[in-house]
DNA sequence: CGCTTAGTTGAGTTCGTTCAACGACTGTGG
DNA sequence: CCACAGTCGTTGAACGAACTCAACTAAGCG
């Protein structure tokens, strides 16, 4: 695997930050800015395929994703693969190493991605000093646990269509509101990567896919899949939708 | 449903809050207990089978369980149930309402629970006074995600058997770290609950817990699960347990 | 050109479901 | 005190969803 993980100085400056123009995300306070400003350490580019943290690692950094997809995971010890959850821009990563020291699953890159770099051992400081912000990782944490809750409800009981469904109608639904898709709504997934995520085999994941097909709610092209009709996968999945208040970043 | 909920004036002080003699939790500073008795607003009494908070609530309060067993669940509009985690003393609950709005799961009593009542407004004077124990509500999030991670590992990538195995030796092993059993390892559940956590039917649930019996790991009795191999079931399902470091709790 | 990765399809098997009936126990009202 | 309903657990039979195995296409890459 030809993969790398390349450090620059910092390149982007928090006041160019191309998510800070996101109508999804908060406002940030002058002195908020500035705070993550200094925060912030540098920036990190890895290639599509590498692995940007390792279950078992005592990471002594934290990342917010600026560009690019990712995928958390953790594997059973013959192998078999969950995908948890998606990461996009803005998603903080690498928070359950840093508060509780191990990291217990695993964060690979999709496509090239690129960081924001904090260190671990700031982190105290920002709690210190900026309640607002501490307040915000409370928050972000509290929202990925929304979203494990509704992603466990989903494998548990909901049918292999309906998952299928609901698996894409929930990363059309992100990625649209982070405004990822410049005409076409294209996800970068490989059926094998929706199938570990379902809980199902490739094969099933297959025969599900091409009935979505059918119906004409997708169609898997070139390595992804192209959605069609996102409400009517909602619909289909009996999903309502993430709640559309703005949400905090660091 | 002959529930009730009970509020009493604050009963039981901190200083004497019978979870901080366990070796489990973290010891709190002098400052810390004080601070935390003034955030305490009271306690509450919920029977069995009482909802403690419901989907769709937006709740004013945030709770700390101090004695019973509960779980989190959500629903789908057909009514099927997925039970998403369990709560037990030193549980953090409604935390996801409070600092992102609506609940989006609901909270169940399994046995008479008593809570320590905390308001939703006083958090940000916690984020501004605290910042230890805004760290720790930061913590908690962080594990909670952590276990519903292996959750969502388990009920996507193991076997109903493992399944199973694991969902009893995780329940039985965070009840033994809290001391909850006097002799007997008891787990006050019914094979619906089980059926429900682990995304099986009844019928097959039955079937599973009946080869685990056979096996000697477990016993079914008086509407619960005795746990007669916690080891055992561990090694079934492959689980190396929780980690043994100390946990914070409010 | 061969090698690898991703996706497709069919056949047969296994795991888990639904349906249905039944026993044990608990609580309630007559 | 007994009858009755309700909950919980158990079991068998038949069915269906999802799995494994296997063979095969198509595309991308050295």
């Amino acid at each position: 695997m030809a993969t790398a993980k390349t450090v620059h100085a910092m390149k982007t400056p928090c006041e160019d930050c191309p998510l800070r123009g996101l109508p999804h995300f908060r406002e940030f306070s002058r002195e908020e800015l500035e705070f993550v400003s200094r925060f912030k350490k540098g920036e990190l580019a890895v290639d599509a395929g590498a692995t940007i943290l390792v279950e078992g690692a005592h990471s002594a950094h934290l990342f917010t994703v600026l560009t690019g997809w990712g995928f958390r995971y953790k594997t059973l010890e013959d192998g078999r693969r969950q995908i948890l959850n998606y990461v996009m821009p803005g998603d903080l990563i690498g928070l359950q190493g840093t508060v509780m020291g191990e990291m217990q699953h695993s964060i690979e890159a999709l496509s090239p991605v690129s960081l924001c770099v904090f260190e671990r051992d700031s982190l105290m400081t920002l709690y210190n000093r900026h309640a607002s912000l501490a307040f915000d990782i409370t928050w972000i944490a509290a929202r990925e646990e929304r979203i494990l809750d509704e992603h466990l409800l989903s494998v548990g009981r909901r049918s292999a269509l309906e998952r299928a469904a609901y698996l894409i109608a929930y990363l059309y639904e992100r990625a649209r509101v982070l405004k990822l898709f410049n005409g076409r709504s294209f996800l970068p997934v490989t059926q094998q990567h929706i199938a570990d995520t379902l809980g199902l085999s490739i094969v099933h994941t297959n025969k599900t896919l091409k009935k979505l097909a059918e119906r004409g709610l997708i169609r898997w092209q070139e390595r992804g899949c192209d959605v069609l009709d996102g409400e009517g996968l909602s619909t289909l999945a009996g999903w309502e939708g993430q709640d559309g208040n703005l949400r905090p970043f660091i």
